[in-house]
DNA sequence: CTATGTGCAAAATTTTTGCATAAAA
DNA sequence: TTTTATGCAAAAATTTTGCACATAG
């Protein structure tokens, strides 16, 4: 868990980026948060404690961590960004259910493995990749 | 081809909405450009010979394409929301290169299998779903 | 006729930017 | 002390909406 924590701090050192008490309150509250939280859901939040936080840090703040890797950008859909950790955890896609928006996630790697195929195939470098199933869930196929 | 425009004329009797003029040239512009055309790049296009058409038309309209099934959304991740023309065409995936913007289209039905095989496992019935490859091309991977 | 669609401009949303001030190195 | 960051508010950018008028069925 210290390794995001310290990934972001390396980032930072190594561009010249300054370590501020606003990144260190808004990296805490995106670790504390669930995933997929949207940019003002994650506001929200932190404006609870620090009500003196701007939104423009908070969203310069989120693409940093976008930036050095310890997130990702994601967009459902509804017009919101959501960003979710990602260090740590294997990398996961998701199932997203159009009627009730609960977002299951799952990993498969033997998918991963087809993917590598075909980015061979096209000479390819995947730095990264997202898979989304769209539907209903279970409970949402009930009538 | 044609059978876009019917399964279009189609929806919108079964709707009870009614086909127009400007539909029907949003229509035809849409399947003459190129897959994913940004709202934006599709408005202006349309606008040269038809300048009277309006920007909220051409929203309303992709929509209904959307709704109807002959039209996928995508957000790319550029702040664009595109549009690319679905049926006929077999469903197919891309790599979308991070820094030419190329996007190139592929598919592989065993990724298709392994899709439906973990919604499956989560009773999670697939409506639609999307798998994105991002990174490097061939050209940009040389110095 | 009646219901739906259109165009325009205004509003709503979401994200970015400029700039004076504050804080970190 | 010099550079980068912040907060605010203003600006951009994208999308949606209200409404009077037009058009399809």
């Amino acid at each position: 868990m210290g390794k995001i924590r310290d990934k972001f701090r390396r980032y930072l050192s190594e561009k010249g980026l300054k370590s501020t008490q606003q990144r260190d309150i808004i990296l805490e509250e995106f670790l504390a948060a669930g995933s997929h939280l949207s940019i003002e859901e994650l506001y929200l939040r932190i404006r609870e404690k620090h009500p003196n936080i701007g939104y423009a840090t908070v969203y310069r703040t989120l693409k940093l961590f976008s930036e050095c890797g310890i997130a990702e950008e994601h967009q459902f859909g509804d017009g919101q960004t959501r960003y979710e950790s990602v260090i740590g955890e294997e990398h996961h896609d998701h199932l997203i259910c159009t009627r009730c928006k609960r977002i299951i996630e799952f990993e498969d790697p033997r998918i991963e493995t087809l993917q590598d195929e075909v980015a061979r195939r096209h000479n390819f470098k995947i730095e990264n990749h997202r898979l989304e199933l769209y539907g209903l869930c279970a409970d949402c196929q009930k009538p």
